[in-house]
DNA sequence: GATAAAACCTGCTTTTTCGCAGATTATAAT
DNA sequence: ATTATAATCTGCGAAAAAGCAGGTTTTATC
């Protein structure tokens, strides 16, 4: 794919052009670079953009290392983790199609302070963290778009201090589930992503015989059904109101 | 003060007596406005400037409220604080002088998630909303320090995320202790903020009768000396040895 | 300094959560 | 299909945390 790249960056040379380029072409309707490809400042940046393609089970950004760029995710799903107290994995947050993952590694940390592993075959978008800083500081629409978008995961992140330290296991392993659901969606009846009952433990903040527990006690009650690991949402309706006099949802 | 904010704003003209403004003579050294005051696109927003005296106990930002502006603390102290799950209440951080707060309601947020209250007499410093997003897309660099202040509160609340979800009553007790400690430090050998066992609860995410089992213990193992409902550090080395493990301090 | 209110403390019980151990089931590879 | 491996499930006891009730101390106010 190097000729590919090459080909690119010589072909663009105006701003019109930077539209038939990758990111202009792009289908990623959050993308904060493509938000902003108007702008002639940014075609450098552009221009650099690389696309890596990441196995399941790969990890791309490992927690600890000097932080080097920021990753879009095109394709795949996507967990992003970090060690918790006494070596305990906890994950962060899941990312679907269109998020961006590594931003927490820019402010003025030196290295990442989370990993990020492809659940599936992912493809991902790389920009290099020097050539994204000179287009911030020449592109203040970027900056801008960067700003509100640290704010309102400074928002997403607080939500989750309060349902951590204040939720019942109960609800926040229903919390868990929920999430899954809006952000992966169903097939069949059941959650498209696939996860173990220990990466949905480390999610919720609790253990995985917990989370077994929990998952046994609500199939009793007919709010889930499970077949395997497969778990699948039998009334949503009530799972929600469970907790919505707690929770109000954030999308991402 | 009408007559002297007044004064002020028919004084400034140019880029040089904007130095000598307010803003300019300020004291606060992390005020992301002082520090972009070379910009002259910042000079409305300096002008329009408000000092506002808080009294002991009184609420200057209420959650739900729509937003309408950012203050500064210029003196004082203040806690910030969320409505928990059951009505329980929260206490998200303490603030001391030089700390923004309200920044919270930016983003794409149309409401305070917090409010604020002044826990000693406080001074703050408030800039309007409309002004500030005005000055926001006229100053890059005040656009940039913005995204970086956002980027790293995002790490400070992923921290606290790992804390209330993973430690111990314990250790959730001496990190709250350690935190008030380094963030206003001491008089006399106890701390300089008092605050009743109640609100050490609602940091730590616990309930007021453990706060006060745990303090209890940690006096008879010399590790603090209490005084009424002042407290103060006995022997700070042991206890950050405790959890210096787990976490790794942030002074904001 | 007397008094009332608030804050603090402590023993006890109940609830929630955790962790281990062993059985069962599902998954993947040959 | 068979086998090995990993994942899931369940019961039980231990530990941690929370809740309650009543007593004591501190603080504020007159």
């Amino acid at each position: 794919m190097r000729a590919g790249a090459n080909h690119i960056s010589t072909r663009i040379s105006d701003r019109s052009e930077l539209l038939d380029s990758a990111c202009g072409l792009c289908s990623n309707e959050n993308c904060l670079i493509q938000k902003n490809i108007h702008t002639s400042s940014i075609s450098k940046l552009v221009k650099a953009r690389k696309e890596i393609k990441c196995k399941k089970g790969q990890q791309f950004i490992m927690e600890g290392a000097s932080v080097t760029g920021l990753f879009f995710l095109l394709s795949g799903k996507v967990k992003v983790l970090r060690t918790g107290l006494h070596g305990k994995e906890q994950i962060v947050r899941f990312a679907s199609p269109g998020e961006i993952i590594g931003h927490r590694g820019f402010g003025t940390e030196e290295t990442y302070p989370i990993s990020a592993i492809a659940l599936v075959d992912c493809t991902l978008c790389y920009f290099s963290k020097e050539l994204l800083q000179e287009s911030l500081r020449e592109t203040p629409g970027l900056t801008y778009d960067f700003m509100l978008f640290y704010a309102n995961e400074l928002n997403r992140s607080e939500i989750r201090v309060k349902s951590l330290s204040q939720m019942t296991v109960r609800e926040r392993v229903i919390d868990t589930l929920l999430y899954i659901d809006r952000k992966f969606g169903q097939v069949n009846g059941y959650s498209s992503l696939l996860l173990s009952r220990r990466e949905y433990a480390d999610y919720a903040g609790t253990t995985e015989e917990q989370v077994i527990r929990m998952l046994s006690i609500l199939k009793k009650e007919g709010l889930l059904i499970t077949k395997g690991k497969r778990i699948g949402i039998a009334d949503i309706a009530l799972l929600k109101k469970e907790i919505s006099e707690h929770n109000f949802y954030l999308d991402s």
